[in-house]
RNA sequence: GCGGGCGUGGUGAAAUGGUAGACACGCAAGGUUUAGGACCUUGUGGCCGUAAGGCUGUGGGGGUUCAAGUCCCUUCGCCCGCACCA
């Protein structure tokens, strides 16, 4: 009875408990810090390359943020961030510092959804799943930087995605528009066209309308070319950079302008294949094509009946979905518009009709049908017995006319019946044709793409504000540009008259005074003439500064107090100009500026004077200006201008040549009608807090339900303080997510948004001068070395933050233009075969299964499934084998008896040890896990038929199954490997997981003996175990081969050859 | 329709062109235990055979090669992305 007491004692002892030990060691890695990086202290921009040669280099390990959900975190989240929490552990005892930071991505129309679906309040709806996700979060054992963790729907945070908003707004990236949008009536808002999937909402499967409505719109068609073109650069799931591509879409074709019969009217389409032009016998328009607006406004006299026809036609296509258009699929609809186009080819008389396959958002909303090459033609001319005309043949040699559909040749081929270009194959006479129509002057070769402008704005009420206010007397104003000439200058000088028609053309009013006095000006003349020009504060105002002008405009702003949205000073006179050379001034030189010089100087001193008011300075210098040295940038350093130095731009002056000046250009966007009258909310107002309001639900007027309530959005108009009112609409959730991985690196610094240059961190409103230095020195932990997550996030997410960042580099924020050097896609966690979803009933909690089994078990299981690319099918049956598989690696480490420094390792236990090192190492790298652990089981099962083992055996062993179970291995490990002795020495606690991982040599791996397959014919028929020394000993080999009596059985004498694959394979052929 | 990926035991899956099925799950037999979602041993692709061993085998067909799960062609099936994109 004793002895059975004793042994239940020891028995309980040693069984692996894991509730018992994963709270504890949770609590004491965030107390001790163990996975918080000092984000000020970078070392080195991370590389994944680095591996074990550089140490210590910065390592920002970023998987994708999860949106909280009343259901609590999915198993698949806690796959995808078991996997990226291994990899960061794996690189974080290579020796890299690694940043592994978390938050939740809860504002947006899906969290706001659950809430009204629950009937909770969005805000109690984030407060209840933020407690809950982040207890998960941490239930999990993953490696988190908590300190910094962020919530998008906390208003530190969306204070600066609005600022982010306004710096697009003001680098002339957002507009707002009229145009023709989808809409979700259920989730009654506005849907990007990347959230329509099929015709339908991405968020709850509705069919999406298509509504004319006023938008916000963000301009990422601008930048297609280049998020085209660095997707080649990008180290990324192969997948994911061709979803990428299509949805850029980008096509070279060619738009050509066909002449309307009878009237003076043309219309241009576009079309990738002018190959085929010799076989246009017909015109389609979309409904929603300007010309058929213009037939039924009367704009020419055509048939009323016809009139009547059309209009009918089109209202009923407009009120089409999508989807309904699609739905009725190939059965082709139109209407003869009585009008005809001419060929300029063949003189053939075009009928121009209206049809709505045709999309207006396409091309030019309009093609030029080739029925005979085209399948949708061919329908549509079958359809209303228009003519169809063969110009191409085919591999099949079929010259026929073109009668069924099975013949329409839309493949490779060579052509006819097309005058010169007969006898070319299709692509010589693509340019044949292209060349030719440029220079008849009917067309020109475009590019277009199918990505779209990023509409932004939701009439919901779960987002960020967007920061924008509206004023109807600013509306009427054009924002300004003063030009200052300088001294002896007038409005005609230098590139004056060459800028002015082209910023009106852009929508800028241009104001050029011609100067008094301007051979002999004092400051004070100056100053008061352009007083006298009736610009006042309420005037969105930029400055040109020339020469002289420069310090005129110092003068200018700080006299009259007016704000200035941009000062450009084109080398402008300073204090510098001591070291000019005045040998180059004509007309008496020195003498005669310097006393004009003294007169302005007064102005040097106003320079700090103005910087509250002024927004953005330029400087425009030049490397052989005469008169002003590059050194008169410290004149103006309080402004923080951008700097640039030109080359040989002498004075900047019709003396120098420059009669035109296009980079000046670049720093006026065009300015949108639309935006006139809206004003950003300034900096200092910011964040524009979402208010607590009791009806949130959306409405579906296409008004978002801020639009009710007046104490929001009115208010005064910063610019003029006129009464305005505030937009309404919030933002997208994208938006949100766009920049997050920014911002995890200064969660810390109140005044900053994210690591930037310090001159820019010194531009923000009120940041402090130690998180200026902050903000510069965390710039080292950018771009993100390592991003992991879903391939659901392809186009949306991923396309969208590589657009900000470009945006952001433009700006001057940061030094690159790609924020994911790499991205990798895990694969997705199913059950019985099927996505997971509530309506299923087939939702894996991870509570259940880390209360069962813990989250080691959890952990280690869920990435032995299979490769971390291809997720799985999750069993409960797998999860136990994995539970058990721990519980044996627990119950031999942790037999005390067993480990002993005196056990001696033999050669083919260091052998086992380093083999396993070298596999499991080489395995991480590549992130597959499922074999890494495959190997430490197969080591497990061969330590556990040792009688002892050895104290490094342990070590290794523990330290390589860390990453998977922190929690077990960090029990074990300080139950081993810590002397309790030692706290006192030194009261850091060292964790296992910030030990070293273990290195193999290469001399452990040595074998003296090698086992060869010997094959005949190809067909394995024994094996040989010979000496390495002999692995290249063919005739040795073969011998023994011969004399083996199941080989020997099967060789004849007539063997034509023998193979030999040294260490590995003979074979015989016969 | 276009583009991409994938098809290997009862299951999840391994395999730089070189001994297919590592490692697990499951199952079977045996042992151990008061009991066990525990532990240990052995076996486990199919067919034939008591066994030794043989034949066969990576969706189907063909090819390249001394050698193919792996490369090429073709075909079938499944999954994902895009889609009346001119």
């Amino acid at each position: 009875m004793a002895t059975a007491k004793i042994k239940q004692k020891v028995k309980n002892n040693m069984t692996f408990d894991p509730s018992s030990i994963e709270l504890k060691w949770q609590a004491k890695w965030e107390s001790e810090g163990t996975y918080q990086p000092d984000l000020d202290a970078a070392n080195g921009r991370g590389n994944l390359q680095t591996g074990l040669a550089k140490k210590s280099k910065s390592f920002y390990n970023l998987m994708m943020f999860p949106y909280p959900s009343a259901e609590g975190l999915h198993v698949g989240s806690m796959y995808a961030f078991g996997g990226v929490d291994v990899f960061g552990r794996f690189k974080r005892m290579q020796g890299h510092q690694v940043f592994e930071p978390i938050g939740l991505d809860g504002f947006g129309i899906h969290s706001e959804n659950h809430a009204i679906k629950t009937n909770t309040h969005p805000i109690e709806h984030a407060e209840r799943t933020q407690k809950n996700f982040y207890r998960q979060l941490h239930a999990i054992g993953n490696s988190y930087a908590w300190e910094n963790k962020l919530e998008t729907y906390d208003p530190e945070y969306y204070r600066w995605t609005q600022w982010l908003f306004v710096q697009l707004f003001k680098s002339g990236l957002a507009y707002k528009k009229y145009s023709p949008v989808n809409f979700c009536p259920s989730c009654k808002t506005v849907l990007s066209d990347e959230q329509v999937i099929d015709g339908k909402c991405e968020r709850c499967n509705s069919v999406v309308e298509k509504r004319d409505l006023e938008q916000w719109f963000f301009r990422i068609a601008q930048y297609a070319e280049r998020l085209l073109g660095n997707i080649e650069k990008l180290d990324w799931t192969e997948k994911v950079k061709l979803a990428q591509r299509n949805w850029i879409g980008k096509k070279e074709g060619i738009n050509i302008t066909y002449q309307i019969s009878g009237i003076q009217q043309t219309v241009t389409i576009f079309t990738t294949r002018p190959d085929t032009n010799f076989g246009a016998t017909f015109i389609a328009l979309a409904p929603e094509h300007d010309l058929v607006t213009k037939i039924l406004d009367g704009a020419f006299t055509t048939d009323p009946q016809i009139a009547k026809k059309i209009q009918i036609y089109v209202e009923k296509a407009k009120s089409k979905s999508e989807i309904e258009r699609q739905a009725e699929g190939k059965e082709k609809t139109g209407v003869f518009t009585g009008l005809y186009a001419t060929n300029p080819l063949t003189g053939y008389q075009m009928p121009v009709w209206v049809s709505d396959f045709v999309l207006g958002g396409f091309g030019t909303g309009a093609l030029v049908g080739v029925p005979g090459h085209d399948k949708r033609d061919f329908e549509f001319a079958t359809k209303f017995g228009l003519e169809i005309i063969r110009v191409v043949v085919g591999k099949d040699g079929d010259e026929s006319s073109i009668v069924k559909i099975e013949q329409v040749q839309e493949e490779e081929g060579t052509m006819i019946n097309s005058g010169f270009l007969n006898g070319l194959d299709i692509h010589k006479a693509i340019e044949k044709i292209m060349d030719y129509i440029e220079k008849e002057g009917y067309g020109r070769r475009v590019v277009t793409y199918h990505l779209r402008d990023w509409l932004i704005s939701r009439q919901r009420y779960w987002g960020p504000p967007i920061p924008m206010i509206h004023c109807d007397a600013c509306a009427k104003r054009r924002p300004k540009v003063l030009i200052i000439h300088g001294i002896a200058g007038d409005s005609n000088d230098n590139w004056f008259p060459w800028v002015r028609p082209l910023l009106e053309a852009k929508g800028y009013e241009v104001i050029i005074p011609d100067l008094p006095n301007s051979q002999h000006p004092t400051l004070a003349e100056w100053t008061n003439a352009l007083s006298k020009l009736g610009i006042t504060k309420q005037d969105n105002l930029s400055i040109i500064g020339h020469s002289l002008g420069g310090p005129t405009a110092v003068a200018f702003i700080r006299k009259n107090k007016i704000p200035v949205t941009k000062l450009i000073l084109v080398a402008p006179v300073g204090k510098e100009i001591g070291e000019a050379n005045w040998e180059a001034i004509p007309n008496g030189g020195y003498e005669f500026v310097k006393p004009i010089l003294q007169r302005f100087s007064e102005a040097n001193g106003y320079v700090s004077e103005i910087a509250e008011i002024v927004e953005n300075t330029v400087l425009y210098l030049s490397d052989d200006d005469p008169y002003i040295p590059t050194t008169v940038s410290k004149s103006y350093e309080a402004l923080q201008p951008k700097v640039t130095i030109f080359k040989n731009h002498g004075h900047f002056n019709a003396g120098a040549g420059i009669l035109e000046f296009p980079t000046i250009l670049n720093e006026f966007p065009q300015v949108e009608e639309e935006n006139l009258g809206w004003v950003p909310v300034p900096e200092k107002d910011l964040p524009v807090k979402l208010p607590y309001i009791e009806n949130f639900k959306p409405l579906g007027t296409g008004k978002a339900p801020l639009a009710n309530h007046p104490e929001f959005y009115e208010t005064t108009c910063p610019r003029c303080g006129g009464k305005a009112n505030r937009e309404t609409d919030v933002s997208d959730t994208f938006l949100d997510s766009s920049w997050y991985f920014l911002r995890y690196l200064a969660t810390d610094l109140k005044e900053v948004a994210f690591p930037m240059p310090a001159e820019k961190a010194a531009k923000l409103h009120s940041a402090t001068k130690d998180e200026i230095k902050k903000a510069e020195k965390r710039r080292a932990w950018l771009p993100i070395t390592s991003y992991i997550g879903g391939a659901e996030h392809s186009v949306l997410h991923l396309l969208y933050s590589r657009f900000i960042t470009m945006a952001l580099k433009d700006m001057g924020y940061v030094d690159f233009e790609e924020p994911f050097s790499r991205f990798y896609a895990h694969g997705l966690i199913i059950k019985d075969g099927a996505k997971m979803s509530k309506s299923k009933g087939n939702i894996i909690n991870p509570d259940d299964y880390i209360r069962k089994y813990g989250a080691d078990a959890l952990r280690t299981y869920l990435l032995f499934l299979g490769p971390f690319n291809q997720g799985g099918d999750f069993r409960d049956s797998g999860i136990d084998g994995m539970s058990r598989f721990l519980k044996r690696v627990w119950s031999l480490l942790n037999k005390w008896q067993m480990i002993n420094d005196k056990c001696q390792m033999n050669e083919e236990r260091l052998r086992f040890m380093h083999q396993t090192i070298k596999g499991v190492t080489d395995d991480m790298e590549n992130l597959r896990f499922n074999t890494a652990i495959a190997k430490l089981m197969t080591w497990y099962n061969f330590l556990a038929k040792q009688t002892l083992i050895s104290k490094e055996e342990k070590e290794v062993y523990l330290k390589m199954l860390a990453p998977f179970a922190p929690h077990m291995t960090e029990e074990l490990w300080q139950q081993f490997f810590r002397n309790p002795k030692s706290e006192i020495r030194n009261p850091k606690f060292n964790s296992i997981h910030t030990s070293e991982w273990p290195t193999y040599d290469e001399k452990y791996l040595q074998v003296d003996k090698v086992t060869i397959a010997v094959q005949v014919n190809g067909k394995l028929r024994g094996t040989l175990v010979v000496s390495v020394a002999d692995k290249d000993n063919q005739k040795l080999l073969e011998e023994l081969a011969r004399n083996d009596e199941h080989v020997a059985k099967f060789l004849s004498e007539k063997v034509k050859k023998v193979i030999l694959v040294p260490g590995k394979i003979l074979n015989f052929v016969m």
